[in-house]
DNA sequence: AATCGCCTTCAAACCGCTTTGGATGCCGCA
DNA sequence: TGCGGCATCCAAAGCGGTTTGAAGGCGATT
């Protein structure tokens, strides 16, 4: 069933169908009241693929995911954020279309969506120091929205970010003031924007109180639980070990209550940890009591609003970037306590 | 930059250039060489929305993500799987398009992919006992391919699996082989197929030998780091309590070993421990040495193997469904051992 | 020399919708 | 009575490709 053919039934032209449908108004509401109903009783519904050559619109937006031989990127909070987004889309009338390809392959992706007419805007991931997408995707004019920043980039461009070096400096105040001086810092990989704020936090708030970070206590490594643990270890054998950890994640987290167990060392009464959390529905942090202390902030909501920043842009283009920033919420669990006496 | 203009830049008509670059025999090799260089240099790309409605096909594969008020589902392999699919689909020119919708709208969802032609085939997720998704999408008539299988299912279907009852088979006898005879079983969910499957791998292989499975020792709740520990917990607390655990993700796995370490035994020494590893990139089981013995099979393989599959049926349709079963592997890690003697 | 057939190329229809630029009919008003 | 204006509706021209059906050119066959 298409629209001529519908139509047709209704002794109607197809335009007056395609305005009836879509509500213009030079159409008699007593026709528009029988095209609606017709089309409800055929099932019809009009092509996707017709409606996008004609509007010349992609009703799509792309989420380009590079992945590397090397392990990385496929991350765990990417699903949580795509269910946000995706929510969005759904409600939009928008498709979601993710490009999964090899990282050195990710310009030509961008290139492709654009001039092959895939896509009506593009959600940027996981910026980097100094991240070339964002000239790129001047260059070639796609409508984009970055979540996260990227330190280091000259144009404007939109973004969405949660204040990760207000959370982290928090959160090291935090332990400061429950007389921790010796705080680890498992950190991601400092080449991602979001790790270097988070060290920026951390760093700020030692300085603040005049202590003078310790290269020895500050690791950077990706967030897997296999890194966590052999941080934690490794600061646990130092001949002064630190009495608190701040860790970059949830499954970080594991990591390090494992190399804790391994010392026999009791999290949240010999020793603190305080991670950040990013609300992942199938990795919560506890049920009612937070097992760890944490930096919180549902990636799925950053998801949903980033898509919606986006769809904004394109509905309504401005001149110039969106931005906004989230704040992270320090919510206190079992992990942390005041620093032992020695 | 499209089609028209080329054509006429070339001195050709349209359908000469079309035929040159999409490789119809009928052109001169000459004129094909200079369709194709030209092509290059002005960087030509044909519309994709256009190629779309004029072939009637979608080049696009769909991927239906419920998503429920409540938790479940946006599950952590998911994201592997995803990105296994999206490499299969980017080697093949198809786009990947992700509908999250909430579960209510999951049907709907089927029915207006197909209706509007947005996808000429998807890939259904996380089949569960009597899946009704099946006879829909027969109903619907759209190709489509399982990952996993639907135990109940009436009408024959294309699934590709791992052999989930096989592999916990496996696990458990070689838990018995080692003395064990008290196994606790940390399943998911007993309306996912796949637990299902697991948890009779599991009792046929104690029936074997002569056990009677303790419900007391079966625990089926959702895979995640707290409901690991919580059925751990709760077993360890028995008057006999099991000398190894069965479990079925990498995430319960924590959560079963932070309440050994909490009980004070030993993981691989006071308490064996086997659990399914999905291999997935951001949570390995171990770098060299494997911490956990495992059951393992990629999702990631098994994510482009199910692409594959689809886009096979799609481009040559045969009357028969497709059907693959990948077998898991065991491999030992540090956490299993002999039963202690009592 | 006329005919046949192959190799190339092209004009035009088509995919299913949107949108422009009228057309038609009817009412109110001068 | 004549005409402007409004409310409705429609024919046709896109959107940018693919594909059908046909035609021109040319060497080979008879």
């Amino acid at each position: 069933m298409n629209l001529k053919e519908l139509a047709s039934r209704l002794g109607l032209s197809p335009t007056t169908v395609s305005r009836a449908l879509n509500g213009y108004p030079e159409v008699n509401e007593a026709t528009r009241e029988r095209v609606m109903a017709a089309a409800k009783r055929h099932n019809y519904h009009p092509n996707t693929r017709a409606i996008r050559l004609a509007t010349g619109r992609a009703m799509a937006i792309g989420h380009v995911i590079p992945v590397a031989t090397r392990h990385e990127i496929v991350n765990p909070v990417f699903a949580d954020f795509i269910a946000g987004a995706g929510e969005t889309y759904s409600r939009n009338d928008y498709d979601m279309v993710l490009s999964v390809v090899p990282d050195e392959q990710e310009e030509a992706a961008y290139r492709g969506l654009k001039s092959k007419g895939n896509v009506d805007g593009v959600i940027v991931h996981a910026p980097k120091l100094n991240d070339p997408r964002i000239a790129l995707l001047h260059e070639i004019g796609l409508p984009f929205v970055v979540h996260g920043r990227a330190t280091g980039a000259s144009l404007p461009y939109s973004w969405l970010d949660v204040n990760n070096r207000r959370a982290f400096q928090r959160a090291t105040e935090f332990l400061l003031d429950l007389g921790h001086s010796r705080i680890g810092l498992v950190n991601g990989l400092e080449f991602m924007d979001f790790a270097i704020r988070r060290r920026t936090g951390y760093v700020d708030a030692l300085s603040a109180r005049g202590i003078a970070p310790d290269p020895a206590l500050m690791a950077t490594d990706e967030m897997t639980e296999i890194a966590g643990h052999r941080a934690a270890r490794a600061m646990l054998a130092l001949p002064r070990r630190p009495t608190a950890f701040l860790v970059a994640s949830m499954i970080s987290g594991m990591g390090v209550r494992r190399a804790l167990e391994e010392a026999g060392l009791q999290m949240g009464r010999d020793i603190s940890v305080i991670i950040h959390d990013d609300d992942l529905s199938y990795m919560k942090n506890g049920d009612d009591v937070p097992i760890f202390t944490a930096t919180r902030s549902s990636v799925r909501d950053a998801g949903r609003l980033t898509a919606e920043m986006l769809l904004d842009m394109i509905a309504s283009p401005s001149p110039g970037p969106q931005q906004r920033l989230l704040e992270a919420e320090l919510i206190i669990g079992q992990s942390t306590g005041p620093c032992p006496r020695t």
